[in-house]
DNA sequence: CTTGTTAGCATTTTT
DNA sequence: TGCTAACAAG
């Protein structure tokens, strides 16, 4: 069979069996996609309907990806797919069967920031002021709660209730409330729901499970227990089920991903089949050995070994710099030098980085060397505050009751709605039981509102009603523009006239082009589809390889990427592994597997870069390099001399001595101190013996954190400390 | 109700 | 350091 052509023994036989449930754990490069694209169409072409197969991926990009592919196999009909990732597939069950839970159809989906602002106006109205209780935190432990399938009255019966607990609980409960009265979802109910439908309506349950006759699932190691709960519900006759991952690669426990769903495979699904798939095609033989003896630290891992036919290929590159200005410098000279020395694009090359806060020195130098880049993730499209709140108009629009949406716009523009107002309103609404919308409505009523505001209100709520009514006579596209042509939003930025309105302006812009383009790529879409579409839109998901730029994201996105050049930057203790006190082991081993996925994206070589220091809160931190470095097989690597340290700092003082941005090293000026170094031995008259941890600040605000042999950790001031080295 | 100022917080990682 | 949310004054 022609499908099976291009495939080696062992991806032959993944591909090939059907009988029953089965994992194939695939190591890093070793062609899992292509597995699984294969299969898929194999499937079809042994006559199973697309249709009937449910394929579920961790990003949007994976999804279209494999689709792409499996089109360019047997054509058309992949088209008919169920293919996406969990959020989106569950979301669009959850469109047909909302009424059997008691939503509607056009319930909106809240991202975190959403969440996280109902969260804060639920503290502030229940009069919460305990230090413990932040809207942030409350929302972390909610969706980690939501994730783990625990309810608040769950919770309410396994923890002890402290105070902050028992008001915990009350938050969660009423969060739940108020999200369900705005007609409204977040992130975790999108999986939470379908499972509470398919468990109390099997019906519904029997329904999917006929049209589901297959389903395959991707990066399984990545999966929480909501997710394995909805694969298990699911399960067609003869668990005709496919799970492919990798454990080495598991990053994602923080959010409730368990690799236990992948350890346990052969437990939770009888009579399954493991299959490995072990050959690398990515990368050289350097770089898998480097990675193989960085994952060996792991404890906890399905054992396998990677290897591959390619190359030998080049050493790892290890480069020192003083600053996070340098390494962003000294790698925008490497690029440079890639470029030219081998004859490759600019998107041949990737920039890795632990935390999104490390591209701001990248761009800087990027921008300042004139090379083109993009950046994937970070504060993301679709999250800036101008789009957010044009979609809040769209969803206002779509579904009235969504009442954070609403409150985000009621004064924006300014209309002349204050917060007084708006407070009093919805003291109204919550008495008479009404949503905050039908309140507009009836705001004549509210007699603590002014007069002069009632009728700003009834204006609003006029507009609105207007658009309501246009929604479905105009395209997505023409309603957009319309609505923010006579909002004059855009017009407001651009006569502002600053370098940050501007790019308002271009954003809200950028944002009319996207809905003109899912209008005219989706002739049928509704304002439901494209918002739909939208709240679930992922950083990587943006990530476009057809520009030539080079790519900046981090490691966590990079996941499913490969690319010839990789630079992994940031390799100091704090930042890679990123600083956290490992009282377990199972937060370092997953910083563990998360260098190791870094390197593996890579094919031809790798750049380590880390600084001696690097500003973080303001403040100049002086860190030891990442224990990963020394982890590192040193056979695979070689420490870069040339352009490395005080030479590239030297030379830019040479080239460059203008340069408002150059700094002198830190010695330079701040030599008295500099014998103390991360590392060094010291003794203090009281604590005695000690090793330096770590330094932060400078001058007399600089402090040392010292273990003391005796004494245990402790921060100190410099300048009061009277340390002397040994 | 708007505008301007400031204190305090943030940097994990994302569907 | 850079942003924001909260606060104060007009």
């Amino acid at each position: 069979m022609k499908i099976l052509n291009s495939l080696n023994k062992e991806q032959i036989e993944a591909v090939e069996y059907n009988a029953g449930p089965h994992m194939i754990v695939a190591g890093a490069g070793s062609g899992k996609t292509r597995v699984l694209t294969h299969k898929i169409a194999y499937l079809i072409e042994k006559g199973m309907e697309p249709s009937s197969i449910l394929a579920l991926t961790f990003t949007n990009k994976a999804a279209k990806e494999m689709k792409e592919r499996i089109k360019s196999l047997i054509g058309k009909k992949a088209e008919e797919l169920w293919m996406g990732t969990f959020h989106s597939i569950f979301s669009r069950i959850l469109r047909i069967e909302a009424e059997k839970l008691g939503y509607k159809s056009n319930y909106s989906i809240y991202d975190r920031e959403d969440s996280v602002s109902l969260v804060g106006n639920i503290i502030s109205n229940l009069n919460i002021n305990l230090e413990s209780i932040t809207a942030n935190g409350v929302q972390h432990k909610i969706s980690f709660l939501k994730n783990q399938m625990i309810s608040p009255e769950d919770y309410e019966k396994t923890s002890y209730s402290t105070a902050s607990d028992r008001k915990f609980v009350e938050i969660y409960k009423e969060y739940n409330k108020r999200l369900f009265e705005n007609n409204s979802m977040d992130f975790d109910d999108l999986l939470l729901k379908p499972i509470e439908l398919f468990n109390t309506n099997s019906k519904v349950l029997n329904y999917y499970k006929k049209i589901f006759k297959y389903i395959l699932v991707d990066e399984y190691q990545d999966t929480n227990i909501a997710q394995y709960e909805l694969i298990k519900l699911l399960s067609p006759a003869k668990d005709k089920v496919c799970v492919v991952g990798d454990d080495a690669q598991s990053i994602y426990s923080w959010r409730g991903a368990e690799i236990k769903n992948m350890l346990n495979f052969k437990k939770d699904f009888k009579g399954a089949k493991i299959f490995r798939l072990e050959q690398n095609y990515r990368s050289t033989k350097t770089i898998l050995a480097a990675a193989d003896s960085i994952i060996k630290n792991n404890t906890e891992q399905i054992p396998k070994t990677l290897w591959t036919e390619n190359n030998d290929g080049e050493l790892i590159s290890l480069i020192r710099a003083s600053d996070e200005k340098d390494e962003a410098l000294q790698i925008a000279r490497r690029i440079k030098k890639e470029i030219t020395t081998r004859k490759l694009s600019l998107n041949d090359i990737a920039i890795f980085y632990r935390i999104n806060s490390q591209s701001r020195a990248l761009e800087d130098a990027f921008r300042r060397e004139k090379i083109p880049y993009k950046i994937v993730g970070g504060v993301e499209f679709y999250r800036r505050k101008e789009v957010k709140d044009v979609l809040a108009y769209l969803r206002v629009l779509s579904n009235p009751n969504d009442e954070e949406s609403l409150l985000r716009i009621m004064n924006f523009p300014q209309r002349g709605i204050g917060n007084t107002s708006i407070t009093r309103m919805i003291a109204f609404a919550r008495k008479l039981n009404l949503s905050l919308y039908q309140t507009m409505m009836r705001v004549f009523e509210v007699i603590e509102v002014k007069e002069r505001i009632q009728k700003n209100v009834k204006h609003f709520r006029l507009l609105l009603d207007k658009y309501i009514g246009l929604k479905d006579k105009l395209s997505v596209g023409e309603l957009t523009s319309a609505l923010l042509d006579e909002l004059g939003i855009l017009r407001m930025y651009k006569e502002e006239n600053t370098a940050d309105s501007l790019a308002r302006y271009d954003n809200i812009q950028e944002l009319i082009s996207a809905v003109q383009d899912f209008s005219k790529t989706n002739p049928k879409a509704t304002l439901e589809d494209f918002l739909a579409e939208v709240s679930l839109i992922a950083g990587v998901d943006q990530y476009d390889e057809k520009v030539n730029s080079v790519t900046l994201m981090t490691v966590h996105s990079a996941k499913g990427l490969e690319f010839p050049i990789v630079f992994i930057t940031g390799l100091e203790e704090d930042i890679f592994p990123l600083s956290q006190k490992f009282d377990q082991d199972s937060r370092l081993e997953e910083e563990r597997r998360l260098f190791y996925v870094a390197l593996t994206r890579a094919k031809e070589k790798v750049y380590l870069t880390y600084a001696r220091s690097r500003y973080r809160f303001g403040e100049v931190a002086y860190q030891s390099r990442s224990r990963f470095i020394d982890e590192i097989d040193p056979n695979t690597i070689e420490e870069n001399e040339f352009l490395s340290g005080k030479k590239a700092g030297r030379k830019r003082k040479n080239f460059e001595s203008n340069d408002e941005f150059y700094q002198p090293d830190y010695e330079d000026f701040d030599q008295e101190r500099r014998s103390l170094r991360v590392g060094s031995r010291v003794v203090h008259q009281v604590f005695g013996m000690g090793k330096i941890q770590q330094i932060n600040g400078s001058g007399d605000m600089q402090k040392v954190t010292i273990a003391f042999e005796n004494y245990g950790v402790k921060q100190l001031l410099t300048k009061f400390a009277n340390l002397k080295l040994i």
